[in-house]
DNA sequence: TCGCAGTGTTGCTATATATGCAACACTAGC
DNA sequence: GCTAGTGTTGCATATATAGCAACACTGCGA
C-alpha cells in the first residue's frame, strides 16, 4: 500500500481533497474554523479551499455560515459509484451471506481512524437502511477497521497512529500492536463493542473488509471465518471492463 | 444553480477535481497526454495531477503506465455515497416505482455533457446490475439529461454548450433552446433513442432527474408524469439529519 | 535493426498563485 | 454594549506550481 512520492506532489490538491472528505463525513454542518483546528490547518486557507469546493458544487452553506456537503456530491457520487464498482460487485455476495448467515453483514473501507460502511444490514434490510445509511465507526472497535490495519505495514500504521490520536486504545501501543499482529496470523480478526462481529479482508493488497456481525457461536468461528474468506475472493477489486 | 465566485478560486484543487472525475468516468485506463487533449490541459500539469492523485491512491498505473482509478475511489464512494444520500433516500420510491409501472426506473444526475446514474433498472433487475454499473450517457438524448439541461438559467446552458460540444445537437442551437423551453413548461422531458423514456426533476433546486423508459403509452404520458412528480417530491434532498 | 511517433516523467527555473496577516463584517450570549 | 467567537477579504510576498526541454520507454513500420 505504501505508493512512491511523484516528484512534485500537489498540496494544493491533497489539502483540498482532505477537506473534502471530512466535510462530506461530518454529520452536521462544520464551521471554517473548526475544520481548521480539526485538521491543524490556517483558517484562510481552510475558508478559501472551501469556498473553491463551493464554488464547484461540493460545498454549501447553511444560514449560520457553516459548511455541509453541496449537490455536486449528488454527482461524485454517482461518479465513484460507478469508477470503483466495488459495491456493485459485491452486493450479490452480500445479499447471498446475509440469507445464509440470518446475520448483519457488512463491507466498509478504513478512512483513517474510521470505518466508513458501503453496505451494512441483514437479508431483509431495506436497501435504504443497508446502503450509505452508517456514518464512519471507529476502526479500532470495529473488526473491519482491525482486519484493515492489520493488513498495514508498521510504517504505515505507525504514520497512521502519528496522526491519528483517536486510534491509540486504551490498553497501549504495544498491547493494540500485538493484538493486531494476531489478527494477522489468524487471518481474520472479532470487533464490536463486545466482540460480536468477525471480519476478513477484500483484495489483495487489502482495500476493504467485509463482516458478519451478530451472534457468533465461538465454536464456529473458525468455519465461519472460511466462508467469509470463500465470499470475500469472490468480490471483483478493480477488474478491467474485459473482466466482465 | 449559478454560484457567486470566492475571492479567490484554487485552480490546484479545480484542476485536481477535473482530472479525477474524467479519470472515475473513463471506460478504460487512459494516458496521461490522452487527458491533457480532453481537457485542453498541459500534459505536464496532468501528469502532476495524476502523480499526486495517484499518491493519494485515488489513481493508479497499469503496465502500460495509463492511469485508471486507484483503491482509495472505493473509500471515495463510501464517503460519498454517505454524504449524498440521494442514493439511500431513493432507493424506496425507485423499488416501488418499478414495481407500479413494470418498466425500467432510472435516476441521474447531469455531469457536463452527459448523465450518470445512480440507479437503473427494473423491479427484480439484480442490485448489483441496477447500481453504480452503467456509465456515462449523452445528455441531449436522454430525458433525465433534458430536464436536467431545461432547469438551468440560460447563462449556465451557454456556457455549458461552449464547454461541451458534443452537447449541440444536429438539429442546431436555436431549435434545442426551443425544445428545453418546452421541457421546462410540460415540467417534464421525453428521452431515448426512440423517446421511449419520460422524465422529472428531482430536487428544488433541482439536483436529480427521476425517469421511466420502456413502453409509454402516449396517452399515459401527462399522467404518467404526474405520478413521477409525485415520487420525486417524496425524495428528500440534503436534508440535514435532524430530518430524520 | 533503426527511426519515428507516440508515450509518461523529471529537473530546473520563472512566475503566477496560494498563503497568511490583519482588518472587517457578522452573530450570539452575557 | 462588550466580548468571543465566527467567515471573508485585500494585500503583499513567499513559494508552490507550471511549463520548457530533455530523457526514458514502447510499439510500429520500413
Amino acid at each position: 500500500m505504501a505508493r512512491v512520492a511523484p516528484a512534485q506532489v500537489n498540496q494544493s490538491l491533497v489539502n483540498g481533497l482532505t477537506c473534502l472528505q471530512e466535510l462530506v463525513l461530518a454529520d452536521r454542518p462544520i464551521g471554517v474554523r473548526e475544520l481548521a483546528r480539526q485538521l491543524d490547518m490556517d483558517p484562510t486557507r481552510v475558508s478559501r479551499l472551501l469556498g473553491t469546493l463551493s464554488w464547484l458544487g461540493l460545498a454549501s452553506q447553511d444560514e449560520d455560515r457553516k459548511y455541509h456537503p453541496g449537490p455536486a456530491v449528488h454527482v461524485l457520487s454517482a461518479l465513484s459509484l460507478h469508477g470503483s464498482r466495488l459495491l456493485s460487485d459485491s452486493l450479490p455476495v452480500l445479499r447471498e451471506l446475509a440469507a445464509e448467515t440470518g446475520q448483519i453483514v457488512a463491507l466498509g473501507v478504513l478512512w483513517r481512524s474510521h470505518v466508513c460502511y458501503l453496505y451494512h444490514g441483514k437479508a431483509h434490510t431495506p436497501l435504504e437502511l443497508a446502503v450509505g445509511a452508517r456514518g464512519p465507526f471507529p476502526a479500532r472497535q470495529s473488526s473491519i477497521g482491525r482486519v484493515l490495519l492489520a493488513q498495514l505495514t508498521a510504517a504505515e500504521l505507525a504514520d497512521l497512529c502519528a496522526h491519528e490520536s483517536d486510534l491509540l486504545p486504551p490498553e497501549g501501543v504495544p498491547a493494540f500492536y500485538e493484538s493486531l499482529s494476531q489478527v494477522r496470523e489468524r487471518g481474520y480478526s472479532r470487533g464490536g463493542i463486545h466482540g460480536e462481529s468477525l471480519a476478513v479482508a477484500v483484495g489483495c493488497p487489502a482495500v476493504a473488509a467485509l463482516a458478519v456481525a451478530g451472534s457468533i457461536d465461538p465454536e464456529q468461528e473458525v468455519q465461519l471465518a472460511d466462508r467469509l474468506r470463500e465470499a470475500a475472493a469472490r468480490i471483483h477489486i478493480g477488474k478491467s471492463p474485459d473482466d466482465v
